[in-house]
DNA sequence: CAATCGTATACCTATAAGGGAATACGTCAA
DNA sequence: TTGACGTATTCCCTTATAGGTATACGATTG
């Protein structure tokens, strides 16, 4: 098998700089195609394929106006993968990495000298 | 060019739902392989390929134990990620898809009638 | 209708994923 | 040492990416 499709969802969509990039610009309004190809300074077949894959994860919703194609982000289905990240959170506030050396420690230890208390 | 690896940033590792669940068991503490092979149900090379990728982007710390290797969650390349999707937790805390109507609709209606105030 | 603009799609190529299966490697026990 | 155990690596295969380039298509203008 190959790796999971770009479109099976959020996680896969915004793995990719780019998209990610797409998303930052239309989360400060409304653009049409050629706005995000000039800010991007991508061709505009790329800028399309990536939006294409954004719009199959639903993570933006799309308006004709005229021969132009209005983009608006669509955030909420970002919010599962912000609500797993938020489970470790802890892990990076709480100086976590220092804990886990310590309980290294410790266990090598345990590991000498078995103790019986 | 193809995909972007999987071992290019904690983006893209993490897009694999398996390597989350890794994740998610080590996030209760320190395992060997063999662990983690019966938790997941899948076939230790596929387990130790995954890790590999963890490894990689330094998601997982490892620990040698006699013949074991004892496998440790280190969360803190996971903290981008939450703060990028951050900047859009707002997006579906407010509601912001029945604003997004409301705009469109506004937007429809200055097209029909151009108002001078 | 013809020409042009804005955008989407098709096609090609190089690259690599992830699963399956076999095997290599280091460690420990007998 | 031999053998078993725990784990990593290698090879094969199928699939799909992302970029480049060319082109198709709908809407608007003249």
């Amino acid at each position: 098998m190959a790796r999971a499709a770009t479109t099976t969802d959020a996680f896969n969509a915004v793995a990719e700089p780019r998209r990610r990039q797409i998303l930052d610009l239309l989360a400060t309004g409304e653009r049409p195609v050629n706005d995000l190809v000039q800010l991007l300074g991508l061709a505009q077949p790329q800028v399309s394929k990536h939006l294409r894959v954004l719009r199959e994860v639903d993570l933006v919703h799309v308006r004709d106006e005229g021969r132009q194609r209005m983009y608006r982000l669509n955030a909420e289905p970002l919010k599962p993968l912000h609500d797993w990240l938020s489970k470790y959170e802890q892990s990076w506030n709480k100086r976590f990495d220092l804990m886990d050396s310590v309980l290294d420690e410790l266990k090598e230890t345990e590991h000498d000298n078995d103790h019986d208390d």
